[in-house]
RNA sequence: GCGGAUAUGGCGUAAUUGGUAGCCGCGCCAGACUUAGGAUCUGGUUCUUCACGGAGUGGGGGUUCGAGUCCCCCUAUCCGCACCA
């Protein structure tokens, strides 16, 4: 009988499913080990080609782990908030919640045919209120938390309170906290919450009445509509992740993930060292200016005068500094600007404050600023530095304002030239021989070097130079050694309908949180997921939805005006918040007490192998590994890093087809390599299903498209060969390969397989089945070795390959190496089928190292050798290191490190079993000479280094 | 510009981690079987050469008895960040 995957599939599909042959029990003797996918959006074009890759190398894994003995979790949830569910909704009416479900069902399908292992009791999706319950807690317990940084930890808000009360911690700013009122108390804690409220700079579109990203908004209009898009300051939830900065840069140490991913988290993080600095003003103190400025006397360092900080990375150049700069946003301009400059600088303000983001961006080199007219004082010099404004100084980093040292910074470089402002060299490599820095046509940033015309730091190294001038700042008391990071808090709020409803509701203005008792806020039921008429967002449109706070419970159609009803927040949380904490619920999936027990965490502690795209370097693994540090903190969470090691899986490009129509005859397609086809003819793409190994099916191709019925065809070889290029993998280009059809073609093994057998993991490779056929082939032979099998006992030469398999296979799936694993098989495979018949003592461990690989095959075969139970309960085979070892090899040798000639010898002679034959050698005695050998380095199999 | 990675036959890749480069598969060539084949089997396939031989892991240098592998300098491609002081 021949290998018939259509018929053993889905019968053992059936069987997994009804014997929950995957179910996983959260306590066992055996070690317990977790292996977890990132868990996928539906998108309505079902499973993408690049998701079963991973998957597929990660159930491997499980299903390994599984056979030696682990008792291994292995969930798979959805990831079912999103905005194009939301857009379509918006389109045609139709609830999210309802295409959220047909996508959800679809992807599971598909993945069912594909034989995966996951625990499907244990099941999440985002969009169900038993999850997003949880998520919505943990916004509440971020609410209430804030960081404490001399703990190095998140603490509980009230004992920040009860320090403000006790006065153990004074107020920072002119209103102690006993003079305040409920409301300033409020709005003073919401400096310290871990999820606050706050004015952030946003990309406002008010025809759409939404928010948009950055990549939403091309040249100030909106991509959707060409509506104008203006920046505008609006209040949105934040997480403090800034608060993390340092250990989530620390704990990249103890993870074991691939160095390129840490060096992107690193680098989005940007941690960089540096000195903040404080100048002083030089300015008249009068009447009109006065108040604006009490903050910057107050506030900091005490300073008599008023100042304004700065941030540097290069405090030993303070001597270079020609003029300050200060970002358009910064509040000290409109009190310094002198008022001959006033018009000028408000110009200015108000053009740099109207460019979009991406404007900015595409604008980089145009140097673009205006003078106050104000002076600083350098505080080491003490000479008058012009104080100017220019968009190249950003205001989400350090303090908006920089102190400009043109000769040894690029952009301050860049700025100087431009306004033909000083440049004065404080840093040569060569001290002896300077040039004059106004030839220059670059400035030097580098920071090897010597410190010149520095005052008391000239001479030294830079680097020596820098802890100098911090010393001595640190020492007058203008400034101090600090550390600067990029990463910034996380925007949380979106106007938007498909997500998860903050549960929050407002009072007088003042933002509250709804009791724990009363989550999850469900998602209300709106009449239109478009924003409302007056601005509000989508959840707007919910009439009177509302929190009552005398019967704690949240209401609907009800009147507002009763003075216990208060009006819920109308945002929706964004994507990356149901995500940032899944893996640990599925800990612990059906918990309605609490996220999880903490015996599930216990037991199973943090993610031990996590598998998914290097997309999300910046975005889910920074928001999971913080979300998961501040759990820790409160508690919940066991360990600090939640997933231990992480492997990424390359992308997965599309290999489009093409065919060449003449430019002449619009019927007429040339094949590839017909001489002048270049010259003659248009490349246009065909799909690649009509396509096998670059050879064109000529009658499907007539049938593809009206336009093509009668198309004629110059072939070569009597074929039709297109040609090929890798793109993106898209619709539009034809080039997209469905999961489904191959696995009606070939079965869902030769599926597995091949997608391992395609490359490394890790590495980004196009999408290709031109080798399918191979694996497809090596699956057949395997069955064919299985049905010429007998009981009779194996011969060595098979034990021996047996054995070299499993040690070949054990180690490959060890170092997540697939695509040699199936390799290795088909050279075991071949060498078997040249033999008459193979011992069943062969083929059984052969089937287990082939189930986690392929996983029906090897269920049906191992079934028809008598067993009654799966093959998922099988032991892992285990070789014999004294079957691996070759009978001769043969060795080089060399005498004093020359070359000299082979010897063969077996491979378990010992050292003087070597020098034996080297002196009974011909060419041995001769080189030898009488000699005894000093010393011998001899590898099994490598080589014989003797010296004499 | 900064940071990271990669580079091996016609193609995807492999190399016991410093020890005979090209395993395995695709494709191709030749042959067998077959009414037929998108089936199966056998042999060959880095380049060059009739052959003997020679060359060869993006290019150039170095370390080593020995380098695809280690070091230095280029080049190309891919990815991430991008006025982050």
């Amino acid at each position: 009988m021949d290998y018939n995957f259509n018929e053993i599939e889905p019968k053992w599909q059936n069987y997994w499913r009804e014997h929950h042959t995957y179910r996983c029990v959260n306590q066992s003797d055996k070690p317990h080990y977790y292996v977890l996918d990132m868990f996928p959006y539906p998108s309505g074009a079902g499973l993408h080609v690049g998701h079963p890759l991973g998957y597929i190398a990660s159930d491997i894994f499980a299903r390994y782990k599984r056979l030696r003995g682990f008792n291994v979790l292995h969930p798979m949830g959805y990831d079912a908030y999103g905005l194009p569910a939301e857009q379509y909704a918006i389109q045609t009416g139709q609830h999210p919640a309802i295409t959220t479900e047909r996508n959800i069902n679809r992807y599971r399908e598909q993945l069912d045919k594909l034989g995966f292992s996951f625990d499907w009791e244990r099941e999440v999706r985002t969009c169900d209120p038993q999850y997003y319950k949880w998520t919505q807690w943990t916004f509440v317990q971020l609410f209430n938390h804030y960081y404490d940084k001399e703990l190095d930890k998140a603490r509980p808000i009230s004992e920040l309170v009860k320090q403000l009360e006790s006065g153990t911690l004074p107020t920072e700013g002119d209103k102690r906290w006993a003079e305040m009122n409920e409301g300033e108390r409020q709005d003073y804690l919401m400096n310290f919450r871990l999820a606050y409220l706050a004015d952030i700079p946003v990309n406002w579109c008010p025809e759409l009445g939404t928010v948009l990203a950055n990549d939403e908004v091309v040249n100030g209009l909106s991509v959707r509509g060409g509506y104008p898009v203006e920046r505008k300051l609006m209040r949105q939830w934040s997480l403090r992740i800034s608060a993390y900065a340092q250990r989530l840069v620390d704990g990249l140490e103890e993870v074991d993930w691939s160095d390129s991913l840490k060096e992107i988290q690193r680098n989005w993080i940007g941690r960089s060292e540096g000195a903040a600095v404080w100048f002083p003003l030089d300015i008249k103190l009068n009447a009109d200016i006065l108040p604006g400025l009490q903050a910057y006397i107050n506030q900091g360092e005490p300073q008599p005068v008023p100042s304004f900080e700065i941030f540097t990375t290069r405090p030993d150049t303070i001597y270079g500094v020609t003029f300050m700069v200060l970002c358009p946003e910064h509040e000290l301009i409109d009190i310094i600007t002198v008022p001959e400059k006033r018009a000028e600088v408000e110009a200015y303000v108000t053009w740099a404050k109207n460019r979009s983001e991406r404007e900015r961006q595409a604008e980089v080199k145009k140097v673009s600023g205006v003078f106050t007219g104000a002076y600083a004082i350098n505080p080491l010099t003490e000479e008058r530095i012009p104080i100017w404004v220019s968009d190249y100084v950003l205001s989400g980093y350090g303090t908006g304002a920089i102190m400009a040292v043109p000769a040894h910074d690029s952009r301050d470089f860049a700025f100087a030239r431009h306004f033909n402002l000083p440049i004065r060299q404080v840093v040569a490599t060569d001290p002896q021989n300077l040039t004059d820095p106004s030839t220059w046509t670059e400035s030097l940033d580098s920071k090897t070097g010597y410190s010149v015309n520095s005052g008391f730091v000239s001479g030294m190294k830079v680097k020596d130079a820098m802890a100098a001038v911090i010393d001595k700042i640190e020492e007058m008391g203008v400034g101090h050694r600090t550390v600067n990071y990029r990463l910034r808090d996380a925007i949380f709020s979106r106007q938007r309908y498909w997500g998860e409803p903050f549960p929050v509701y407002y009072k007088n203005g003042c933002p509250f949180t709804l009791p724990e008792e009363c989550l999850p806020l469900l998602l209300p039921e709106v009449s239109e997921f478009k924003p409302t008429a007056t601005g509000e967002p989508p959840l707007g449109h919910a009439t009177r939805w509302a929190w009552d706070e005398k019967n704690r419970c949240v209401v609907e159609n009800t009147k507002i005006d009763d003075i216990t009803v208060f009006p819920l927040e109308l945002s929706t949380m964004p994507g990356f918040a149901g995500s940032s904490g899944y893996y640990l619920r599925y800990m612990d999936p059906h918990n309605d007490q609490a996220y999880f027990s903490a015996e599930a965490v216990n037991y199973w502690q943090n993610v031990d192998l996590y598998v998914g795209g290097a997309e999300h370097a910046t975005g889910h693994l920074i928001y999971a590994r913080f979300w998961n540090k501040f759990l820790f903190d409160i508690g919940l969470s066991v360990k600090q890093e939640p997933f231990r090691k992480l492997v990424n899986q390359g992308m997965i490009q599309g290999r489009s087809n093409f065919v060449y129509r003449s430019k002449e005859d619009n019927n007429l397609f040339l094949s590839k390599n017909i001489p002048g086809r270049e010259e003659n003819t248009v490349p246009i793409h065909v799909d690649i299903n009509i396509v096998n190994n670059d050879i064109l099916d000529i009658e499907k191709f007539r049938q593809w498209r009206p336009e093509f019925a009668h198309a004629r065809f110059q072939l070569e070889d009597g074929k039709y060969i297109c040609g090929w290029e890798i793109e993106k993998m898209s619709k539009s280009m034809f080039n997209v390969q469905n999961p489904d059809d191959l696995v009606a073609r070939y079965g869902a093994d030769t599926l597995r397989l091949y997608e391992m057998f395609l490359g490394p993991v890790e590495q980004a490779k196009p999408w290709d089945t031109n080798g399918i056929e191979g694996v497809f082939r090596f699956l057949k032979k395997f069955w064919k070795l299985f049905e010429n099998s007998s009981d009779t006992p194996a011969d060595s030469a098979s034990l021996k390959l047996m054995h070299q398999t499993v040690k070949k296979i054990t180690d490959d799936i060890e170092r997540f190496s697939f695509n040699t694993s199936v390799s290795t098989f088909m050279i075991c495979v071949n060498d078997l089928l040249a033999k008459q018949t193979v011992s069943t003592q062969i083929v059984e461990p052969l089937t287990i190292l082939l189930a986690p690989f392929a996983p029906h095959i090897a269920e049906e075969i191992y079934h028809r050798l008598g067993h009654n139970t799966s093959v998922c309960q099988a032991v892992w085979p285990s070789y014999d290191e004294k079957m691996l070892v070759e009978d001769n090899f043969t060795y080089p040798v060399t005498f004093n490190g020359k070359m000299r000639f082979t010897l063969d010898l077996p491979a378990t002679a010992s050292q003087q079993e070597a020098i034996a034959a080297v002196k009974a050698d011909r060419r041995g005695q001769k080189w030898l000479d009488g000699k005894e050998p000093k010393r011998i380095i001899f590898v099994p199999n490598k080589i014989i280094n003797i010296v004499i």
